[in-house]
DNA sequence: CTGTTAGCGCCTTCAG
DNA sequence: CTGAAGGCGCTAACAG
């Protein structure tokens, strides 16, 4: 059992209110006393109930961490898991601690629910709120304007909405883009694009987008998923290769693009060599430690995570207003898996 | 702002109490009252505060999950990451939430220094703690038996120690002897051993463990991390089959392994027929997403981490004791890429 | 410089 | 069945 703030005051000979004080480095405490409480502190090991002090304080020194997990959990995205390693990184030196918020919502019963966060919200529980991925549906948004308005301190990972609020992403539909430009402008006109199904919706654009700007282009889109059957992408890939005689392709994970280059080398063909291959990396290099080494848009899922914590610290401990957006722009990383085509 | 008991209390023209025991299901309120509280909780979108709450019950409702990341973090292990989903899945279904507390130590100052947990024990930030791999230098046995002799109840993964406590586990030297055991009963004499880093010293006593127990076996190990170079690894790679000829290798990771089998792949060498593998795998089935598919061994990683939070639930539930210790043998799964030898 | 005191929001006896 | 009242541990205002 931890002793509590009358303990120590006991111990130390002065009243709880000046214990208080050196416990909250106030000063104005003379010396001598100073000496007696942190005497009787560290005798007892003491530690101030975060109950009593959030009662007066109003605060829980706890940021909370949401993930709506459409399909899959914030722990088995690369992506998500880089973003909440660069939360962690910058929470882990500040005063506060991470709640874990993994909402298991299946999208036909989340139409009016209210997502899990609210709760917290009400219950004090947390001081801020770091959204890892915005939804395409929108769903999130109305619970979030209402807490954002409300100004409790919120930062999300996606584009922006509304007008108040920290956010920062990386336009992924824009260097998928600026991915087809590449490849079409060394001479491929036949691409497999294989994304990751969550987004269909913008693939979808994609592909319509970049058939009518680039004029020969054929765009063969694949929705892949983190665990997708290999028998079913080798029939996949085997019909690009052989009847729609595709020439490169854009994969959006490393890990899907080791299973596709296994199945090529099955095939007899090599990536770099018989098929160009542009890769999205979330880890800083991921895209050079495969063999061949493979170009990549680096999007730095860390420091889109580190960002957006930091923002947060600093609208809580006051440092800044709370009406950030920042964009990332992917870089691209050529490391020679991308060949010109006559 | 949220409003208060008194407030609902007001609305309901009833008594705070009574709005008390409405909220906590306590039984023997009037129908009609309970209706009219019912009513105020739905208008204001009452939550009580965890503060007050927790003044009272001296409970936050909220499990700490404890990483002393030596290296990497809890994010970078797929093993630990696994781990953590187990837990996640179930105490996202109970009123608990998780705190997260990824502990950046070095092993050098690490000597005296308190573990991070023991303050949110104190704090009453907590009310169970998962560690989620006990450290095999013994670091955090220390301020670990003070808490559980406490009777703060505590669930680890690792083998046992002290009497005390909840813990799971996969004996990882046992699986490792199988493996080689298996083997070596196919005929193999020179194999290459590719574990994580982490657990060197376990990995020479398996080496000469097994260099003693089967005569003629040679074991060579090479450490391996989750970022190594592939250059290095080809070296190795390249001497390990020209040099000493090995015919099988057991590798710890089969993210390793893709790049393993991409460099195999440069060398003209295939897996399953020039080279026998036995891997692991954390998550059901990942080995048969390889081409081809590889024998495992499956350690249970998503249940190792399910049943610690199950455990450590019960027990906070006062369904059970808290004197549990479950070892977990991982089950081999043949999948054809080893191949005996005449 | 320091002690006294009034709550913060809630649950839980204890009377009625 | 219900309300009044005490107290959980702490901070902050106030009075000395």
């Amino acid at each position: 059992m931890n002793a509590s703030i009358h303990d120590v005051a006991k111990r130390a000979g002065v009243s709880i209110a000046t214990v208080s004080r050196v416990v909250n480095n106030s000063a104005g405490v003379k010396e001598s006393k100073v000496a007696a409480v942190k005497e009787a502190l560290e005798y007892y090991d003491y530690q101030p109930s975060q109950f009593g002090r959030g009662l007066v304080t109003g605060t829980s020194k706890m940021i909370g961490v949401y993930s709506p997990l459409a399909g899959g959990s914030m722990f088995e995205s690369g992506y998500m898991l880089e973003c909440l390693r660069g939360i962690d990184n910058i929470i882990r030196e500040s005063s506060y601690s991470l709640l874990l918020m993994n909402e298991s919502v299946s999208y036909e019963k989340s139409e009016k629910a209210k997502p899990k966060f609210i709760e917290y919200v009400n219950q004090k529980k947390i001081d801020g709120l770091i959204v890892l991925t915005i939804p395409s549906d929108g769903r999130l948004e109305g619970a979030l304007s209402a807490i954002i308005e409300d100004d409790f301190p919120v930062g999300y990972i996606g584009k922006r909405f509304g007008e108040k609020g920290m956010n920062v992403y990386a336009s992924y539909e824009e260097y998928m883009m600026d991915g087809i430009r590449r490849l079409y402008e060394k001479g491929h006109r036949e691409i497999a694009f294989l994304p990751m199904k969550s987004r269909s919706a913008t693939n979808q654009k994609i592909k319509s987008k970049a058939e009518i700007k680039y004029s020969g282009l054929k765009v063969n889109i694949t929705d892949t998923t983190s665990d997708i059957d290999i028998e079913f992408l080798r029939d996949i890939l085997e019909y690009m290769m052989e009847e729609e005689l595709v020439t490169a392709m854009i994969v959006e994970d490393l890990r899907l693009l080791a299973k596709v280059q296994s199945i090529l080398s099955t095939m007899g063909k090599q990536i770099g060599n018989d098929i160009s291959v542009i890769c999205v990396e979330h880890v800083k290099n991921e895209g050079a430690k495969m063999l061949p080494k493979i170009d990549c848009y680096y999007v730095p899922a860390l420091q889109l995570g580190e960002t957006i914590a930091t923002e947060l610290l600093d609208n809580l401990t006051g440092k800044k207003t709370k009406e950030i957006s920042k964009r990332f722009m992917p870089e691209y990383i050529e490391r020679g898996s991308v060949k010109e085509i006559e």
